[in-house]
DNA sequence: GAGTCGTGGCA
DNA sequence: TTGCCAAGACT
């Protein structure tokens, strides 16, 4: 490819030579495309592609999913984070059950209604699955484009947003628009990257305007974070011959639905549930992107009678061999490792349930 | 517009 | 070890 072919041209290119052959890339049917996007949303390819396969292997369709218990969801996406993307997928399966009859529809305004899908989904899903040329403005494109077009603002600031669409728009104005949205992001995740931009490697080099000026790496502006305040809990362990005694997050909010061993922020909020905590207590922290637990895990017993109350939705007991098949939280899992009880480790294509 | 909402990898 | 993320949506 010339170093001054067309930006259009170069990225298909580019983007055929280069791809990385990746599972929602084989078969890329409107389902497995809109999973993976809502999937890959803050979340890197290689910690997406396990979660993928097990769940398109569960969930062949909307209609399989619509018909699934919001528990069985959370299963098979614990450990991916955002958990409300597994609740809105859900309950837009039943949307596309109940006003479409099952099928994803090939109308931007109809699949623009569905939980979960903002104007990224709309555009990501509408190119890639369907060809139409709308924009899918993500971290990727924001990078790459603040880079070509050499925009020193706070991507973040609307005037900035409004002109990074606009410029997406105008990029995606091709008659392969799916290609050239994959291809962008694909450059960003692959080559124009936060920290070290590999531009010798780039096939926009010769249109970069940030290239020709030495400013790649450090663009598009950063803006400085917020410090994350500290949370404490103290969390007890109930295990007799049936197992675990685990409660059930409330369904909205922090890790809406999961379950875990009762936590409260003392031991009085413990007493107030019916529990009371014996021994030594192990310490485990959880840094979440805005704030931070520190969890005092200790052995613990039922008072009188049932555990009740603490905000929790159900409380069920789990055999040891059992966990694996639970929506656990993050920190329930090193909770449950401290107290060395069995809790399998998710990772790579893992076991499922 | 600013906050909320997870996790595992890596410099 | 600590910080900084990585293919956003919703309130």
């Amino acid at each position: 490819m010339s170093p001054t072919a067309s930006i259009p041209e170069a990225l298909k290119a580019w983007y055929e030579a280069q791809r990385r052959a990746l599972p929602w890339r084989d078969a890329p049917t409107p389902w497995r495309v809109w999973i993976s996007e809502i999937m890959l949303q803050q979340t890197r390819v290689s910690s997406v592609i396990p979660y993928f396969e097990r769940f398109i292997a569960r969930f062949p369709d909307p209609a399989s999913l619509a018909a699934a218990p919001l528990d069985d969801v959370l299963s098979l996406w614990a450990g991916l984070g955002y958990y409300a993307r597994a609740r809105n997928l859900h309950a837009a399966a039943g949307q596309i059950v109940a006003r479409h009859g099952g099928v994803i529809p090939d109308d931007p305004a109809a699949f623009a209604a569905l939980k979960g899908v903002g104007r990224y989904t709309l555009g990501a899903v509408m190119s890639i699955a369907f060809g139409r040329r709308l924009p899918a403005l993500d971290g990727n494109l924001t990078r790459v484009i603040c880079r070509l077009d050499l925009i020193e603002e706070d991507p973040r600031a609307k005037a900035t947003q409004d002109r990074l669409w606009r410029r997406a728009a105008a990029l995606v104005d091709d008659p392969q628009p799916g290609e050239i949205n994959q291809a962008l992001m694909e450059l960003g995740a692959t080559v124009c990257t936060p920290k070290s931009p590999a531009c010798l490697l780039c096939p926009l080099a010769a249109h970069c305007r940030a290239r020709a000026e030495g400013a790649a790496a450090r663009l598009p502006k950063k803006t400085p974070k917020a410090a994350r305040p500290t949370q404490r809990w103290r969390a007890a362990l109930l295990r007799d011959e049936g197992g675990v005694l685990l409660g059930q997050r409330p369904t909205e909010g922090l890790l809406g639905g999961l379950w875990e061993p009762p936590q409260a922020p003392d031991e009085a909020g413990l007493a107030a549930m019916g529990i009371k905590t014996d021994g030594e207590a192990r310490v485990i922290t959880h840094a979440f992107t805005h704030l931070i637990w520190e969890v005092e895990a200790l052995e613990g017993r039922a008072v009188e009678g049932g555990v009740e109350g603490g905000g929790y939705t159900a409380f069920k007991r789990v055999a040891e061999a059992d966990l694996g098949g639970v929506a656990l939280t993050g920190p329930a899992l090193k909770a449950l490792r401290a107290w060395g009880v069995a809790a399998p480790k998710r990772r790579g294509a893992g076991r499922g349930p």
